[in-house]
DNA sequence: CGGTAAATAGCCCGATGGGGCTAACTCGGC
DNA sequence: GCCGAGTTAGCCCCATCGGGCTATTTACCG
């Protein structure tokens, strides 16, 4: 008898996306897709219902986020292996996937061979991590995290708000903002709130 | 005798969409694919050699970009129709896919009953813009343009680069800098270079 | 040839930003 | 009960920024 194929479930909010890799998957002889989802909460139905071996998933989505549906779907099934497959590769999405539970990642421009590859060797378990995403996500480890408020703060600075208004936002001193704002710049190894600015959207810290 | 089909080119860097769209369009007995292409430069070659009726385009490509790839094409065959199929939709892309002669505008995550339509009506040349798109259109028409050496500016403001180094950086003096900085914050309806940077990656003025 | 726009450069000046420093208070952990 | 981190807030000081203004040169367009 044959030896049982990858079950897999395909979460992607593009239909084309979904209908190239229900394409490319199904005409593997060990694969087959169970499911497909359009969003987060529909992923998480799709997955209770089926089970499968290994979710593709995308990360930016509208409604809940990639991230956070790989968190919801490992909090019920630990034991749930999912493959993030997306567009970006911001630092910042890179680390919130594999902190959610994520067990590895691919830009969708990837050709074939290495996307089967890849969904083979996590399935087996056998799959590494690139080392250069590795290395970015060492440092991103290294790198102090943003407190919660500091984080606010940022929010604020990218959409351009002065320290003034910030603080009137915040309802704290300015005095206050400009502490909160030496020490984002000190973490984030910037100079300016420009740079700050920028960097945050490049890493993915706030959304654009 | 069956009517001719609509002679399709795809051209995408995402294998998983150019996949997914070949699936659903070939299913359609009114179309056909003639040629795929997974970067700018092949795009052209596969359109000389081809000559579809209709070319589906991504924007965000590796080298050759979607507007230019568009503006090329259109530069030896006037009369060549393409419809912009891509992830994104900052007003400067849409501004510049249709600048450089697109029909349309489409994006990934639509599903296939509309993006169905809308090729058969680019083909048949009824196509119209959807009116969220024209507005921004028309707002984006009426924005002042900034010139080559404020773009310049903007750029280096968005690197996070002070006026003094913008300065010796395009071998100017600061004076002359702050006085395009003054212009492009007048233009862009912003107060200050943060705003300035973050308005400009948002509108997709430049790129991160 | 005159007008317009871009690019250059200077001036003044008030507002904002950022560095360095101290110092409360609070809360959770050891 | 103390220690550390986070949040709050103040101080001084100077660099940078941004607004308002004028002016020259170049280049293009009608």
């Amino acid at each position: 008898m044959a030896k049982p194929k990858i079950r897999l479930l395909l979460v992607d909010d593009h239909l084309v996306v979904r209908i190239g890799l229900r394409s490319l998957l199904e005409m593997q002889p060990d694969m087959t897709i169970v499911a497909e989802a359009a969003s987060g909460t529909a992923a998480l139905k799709e997955f209770e219902r089926h089970q499968p071996d290994l979710t593709l998933m995308d990360l930016r989505m509208p409604g809940m986020g990639g991230a956070e549906t790989i968190a919801a779907i490992r909090a019920s099934f630990p034991a749930a292996r999912v493959l993030v497959l997306t567009t970006f590769d911001t630092d910042e999405d890179i680390f919130r996937a594999l902190q959610a539970g994520a067990c590895g990642y691919l830009l969708k421009n990837t050709d074939s061979e290495p996307l089967l590859k890849t969904i083979r060797a996590v399935h087996a378990g056998t799959y590494r991590l690139p080392a250069e995403v590795a290395a970015r996500l060492a440092q991103r480890l290294a790198a102090p995290e943003l407190s919660p408020r500091e984080r606010e703060v940022l929010e604020l600075i990218v959409k351009g708000r002065s320290n003034k208004e910030v603080g009137s936002a915040l309802g704290v001193a300015e005095n206050t903002v400009k502490n909160h704002v030496k020490v984002i710049l000190d973490k984030l190894g910037v100079r300016d709130r420009t740079q700050a600015a920028t960097t945050a959207i490049q890493r993915g810290i706030v959304r654009l």
